[in-house]
DNA sequence: CCCTTCAGCTTGACTAGACAAGTTAGCTCA
DNA sequence: TGAGCTAACTTGTCTAGTCAAGCTGAAGGG
């Protein structure tokens, strides 16, 4: 208390309330910020503060009007060696998965997408909106895009729920090529935050996708998938570097 | 002001200095707390909650004393078709790289350590700690390991801001063969934010790899790099997935 | 029995004020 | 001129209090 404070009252507060927390399992109740204040002797925009500072680590999380409970991020790998399944990833880490389909609906291909769907200037295609939740709440918001032309009734196909990758496979006969894919944190633009049902812009992972055909090498789809940052811990393995660098061109007092 | 809010003050109030902010260039002084309370009419700390929610998406850094100023985060991109080089990635970015080797010691390996560069019991390694620095700040600290046998008097070879991979390729005429990249996003842990001369637990990215040689297939190099969350935007790239699963046992209401 | 209402809890938002810690620029004095 | 100190500014910490928003469960009425 009164010894010379390096670190901030908060800060310290955090840290123990941290290390009792993590002896409790996901889902059981954190103390109050009232409750912490008066074992403390603190403000409560202190033990407020220390709670925030759990929130951003990823210890706990807040709910207005019900309390504080404790979270454990869902580990979600990517890599050469697996192709990830959202349901079973989260089903793996004993939360119970649900899959929402939001729309499927027919359309124009924008420019971008004619480019990488290999599309020419009148093909149309199928945009699937699809809403991850984890134990009933908002996880994550995923869409795909797919031609037309190649997933004839597509939206009755998928059902509510229905998986895209099952479908390609099982009713169109399509055997899936290589997948492409690239991984980046950052902070939600407004309209994924509020399909999301969150304020502001918290920060999600953008895992975006393209799935080729394997016999024709013709991409089947473009993914773009928007995870809650503090709901899921991504780990990406990048495999075999394809171009290794020439000795060469590498300057003195550079990085390996 | 008194329209019914559905956004609280210090949101609304964020979201517009950002979008003023971001006419400015990187290193622009940024408004203060006192001045946008006065201007907006509320509290400092409501004007401070604001400028943390900026600092929270990466548009600005604060310093004690010294005040806020726009940042930019330095794009940096993992993948099998680059090579990252630290230094020329930063450089690109118009931000002025250093790398200060903080330590060269020789010691026995941890059995981690064995397991991974196949060491025996009792073989040696290097370890080499440095620093990296965006225009003279703190930005990431990265360890490498080596087993010592393979690189006699590394650290006499490797100067202060020396090129780990320049010198196993030029020094130990070593060709580097495979590498491998782990990447994710954590809460740097206390004597990680130390090092970086950062307070708490700041958000930190992890990127883990491993070089093996050429010709032998021989692990050569581990390494560690945690660079900051807030300074970089790490977009990592996979290639393709060369397990591709098989249809069967894919369940129904499953994802793709 | 079910449904509504409300009391009592939670977190969220905001204000007013005080002091501490750290940086910078300029002024003063040797 | 040069070194050092100070004043003024910044962000950081913490307190005390008020009201709002949202959830839960218990009490009460139909």
């Amino acid at each position: 208390m009164s010894t010379q404070r390096a670190e901030p009252l908060w800060l310290s507060l955090s840290d123990q309330v941290e290390s009792e927390l993590s002896r409790l399992p996901a889902g059981a109740p954190a103390p109050s910020e009232h409750e912490l204040a008066a074992r403390f002797g603190v403000n409560r925009l202190t033990a407020r503060a220390a709670m925030q500072e759990l929130e951003r680590r990823g210890v706990v999380r807040r709910y207005q009007g019900r309390g504080t409970v404790v979270a454990r991020k869902v580990e979600y790998r990517i890599g050469p060696d697996w192709i990830p399944s959202w349901t079973r990833t989260v089903a793996a880490a004993g939360v119970e998965p649900r899959t929402v389909t939001e729309d499927a609906a027919t359309r124009r291909a924008r420019n971008d997408e004619r480019a990488e769907l290999d599309l020419g200037g009148h093909d149309r295609v199928v945009q699937l909106d699809r809403l991850r939740l984890c134990d009933e709440e908002c996880a994550g918001y995923q869409t795909s895009v797919l031609p037309a032309a190649r997933v004839p009734g597509l939206r009755d196909v998928v059902g509510v729920g229905g998986s895209v990758y099952e479908v390609l496979t099982e009713h169109y006969g399509f055997a899936p090529g290589r997948v492409w894919t690239r991984v980046e944190q950052i902070s939600a633009p407004g309209w994924v935050a509020r399909r999301l049902g969150m304020r502001g812009r918290p920060a999600v992972v953008l895992v975006r996708g393209r799935l080729d055909c394997q016999r024709t090498g013709a991409p089947l789809e473009l993914t773009f998938a928007w995870l809650r940052a503090d709901m899921f811990d991504v780990i990406v393995e990048v495999g075999e570097w394809k171009r290794l660098p020439a000795p060469i061109p590498v300057r003195k007092a550079d990085a390996s």
